[in-house]
DNA sequence: TTAATACATTGACAAATATCTATGTGTGTG
DNA sequence: CACACACATAGATATTTGTCAATGTATTAA
């Protein structure tokens, strides 16, 4: 995963209706139904969220019967992680500029 | 911290070219001049890009003479990838969808 | 088969966004 | 003072985005 794939899952995660879907698939597998109830937008909107936290793999969609279960990608999720605890804020560089 | 503004941060994050800033500055401090040729962007594209940068709180500009030095906040920066760590992809909740 | 439920797709639209050109504001230098 | 450099602001524009209403598809239940 680069650094371009890196910037597709922070826009994903750029909306805060899908970074509370995503907390809520953090304390566990959810259904589409059940996420719905949680937020006060349209079945088609929310259709709209998951398919973008899709694409971007940090979301999978176990289907089974009427129902879509959705959770966190932990291989997305884990290189994610990765992604941001390595960035640092402590070196003192000092840029010579001229 | 809330969620809101973790939200605003992913956005933040969400543009290739802010990314990438932000992983240079995870380097060290950069001036302002020293950002803009690394990039194929105009001098104003790069003030906005860093202008969301900084009302995120994600970077801090210390302005020397001429130069404006800029650099990760740290405050923000662990707030952030602290949120970021806490997510899990490993609960299997399971949900009981109706 | 008919109806209900869960979810996706289409099309539309207002708002936000990334980018540019042109111009303004400080700051240092000759 | 005049000029160059570093950066910000203003205005314009094409593109993207979040949202909705309407409709389609698949699955289960009656």
């Amino acid at each position: 995963m680069n650094t371009m794939d890196m910037a597709v899952i922070c826009k994903a995660l750029g909306d805060s209706n899908r970074l509370q879907i995503v907390q809520m698939l953090s304390d566990g597998e959810k259904c589409g139904c059940k996420l719905l109830e949680a937020f006060d937008i349209t079945q088609p909107t929310l259709s709209h969220h998951m398919k973008i936290l899709c694409e971007c793999g940090l979301v999978s969609d176990r289907k089974e019967g009427k129902w879509h279960h959705y959770s966190l990608n932990c291989g997305t999720l884990n290189g994610f992680k990765s992604f941001i605890e390595k960035l640092s804020c402590v070196k003192e560089g000092g840029c010579s500029c001229l």
